[in-house]
DNA sequence: CGGTAGTTTCAGTATTTTCTGAAACATAAA
DNA sequence: TTTATGTTTCAGAAAATACTGAAACTACCG
């Protein structure tokens, strides 16, 4: 009985496990992937118990990963008032997830890396000739190349919606 | 005695070893990132040993790392005449590292989700109001989000580098 | 052939990552 | 207070990944 999902939910629970597979292609825990999913395709915000139900996972996971979800700001607290629970929405504008994510990875993965990319070149900035030089200017590069990601991904995050569709035609039509 | 490395060869070390930790964050074993890093700054090509040697890896784990980044066209082999071993070379030019990158995950990591998006948007077409229409809706705008950027990849993977610096300083100016 | 040089595979092991479940904590209501 | 409800933490267990080392394999060479 419990068994008679609505069609649609049947798609939705394909959504979460195929998700969930594909997150961890991109370093992205499965279940995490998998929560991701499933708020993106909520009706309603959900409460800890109710991942736990449907994805069958512990208090502990559900947990971890939600609280993880909303400090990568792709999912947010909601309370309701008379209601001590936390429930979780996550954002479904696809541009702003992505946005979000772009702010992110820039932060925790991008800058990180140009850091490291300066400061070999920095300790190499005196070689005049052959491989040291060589290895100087390869950092140099890596460097020029992630700046400018990190410039574009700048550009990119201040636009709303709209203009970003409009700048993206003008440069694809 | 052996320990006496010329100054940008510890940078190099440097290098290796923190691009390898970066690399995990970006979902790729910390080898793998280690011996690209290795053969990026590599003035000559290397072969199984010296990479085991450098990293103080085993054979098979230097061999499986270098053949996968073959399949990912990051490194190619190449072979001297008189000389049995396979030696290994890096791409180096970083626009052409980009776009190989952009190729690979377009092929292995964009497409299977647009795929499935599609699959559950076909799965609830016929949605025309309420949770199972906003489902639909979501798999659409995914869709459409993902298909923008592979036109996007598109664009850019089609690209000389001249070309694309030329279009990203119009666009950044 | 038999020997040599190099490549590939893979069973078993080690390491890292993720998950569970229960206890500790926090806060509001009775 | 005490009880009820919900959140957070974390030690240990489980699962997923990565690595080793050695044997099997391939191909050239004398």
């Amino acid at each position: 009985m419990s068994k008679e999902l609505p069609e649609w939910e049947k798609a939705r629970e394909e959504f979460v496990i195929q998700w969930g597979s594909l997150g961890t292609q991109w370093g992205i825990n499965r279940t995490m992937a998998q929560i991701h999913a499933l708020l993106m395709t909520a009706p309603e915000p959900m409460c800890t118990d109710e991942v736990m139900e449907r994805l069958e996972i512990s208090r502990g996971n559900a947990h971890t990963n939600l609280k993880d979800l909303v400090s990568w700001n792709l999912v947010r607290i909601i309370t309701k008032k008379g209601d001590r629970k936390e429930y979780f929405e996550a954002e479904k504008d696809v541009w702003k997830i992505f946005i979000t994510i772009s702010k992110e990875r820039k932060r925790r993965e991008i800058e990180p890396a140009i850091h490291l990319l300066r400061d070999c070149a920095a300790r190499t900035k005196d070689e005049s000739a052959g491989p040291g030089k060589e290895f100087n200017q390869q950092m140099k590069d890596l460097d020029e190349f992630l700046s400018f990601g990190v410039k574009v991904a700048d550009t990119v995050i201040s636009m709303k919606h709209a203009s970003a569709l409009q700048w993206a035609m003008r440069l694809l039509g």
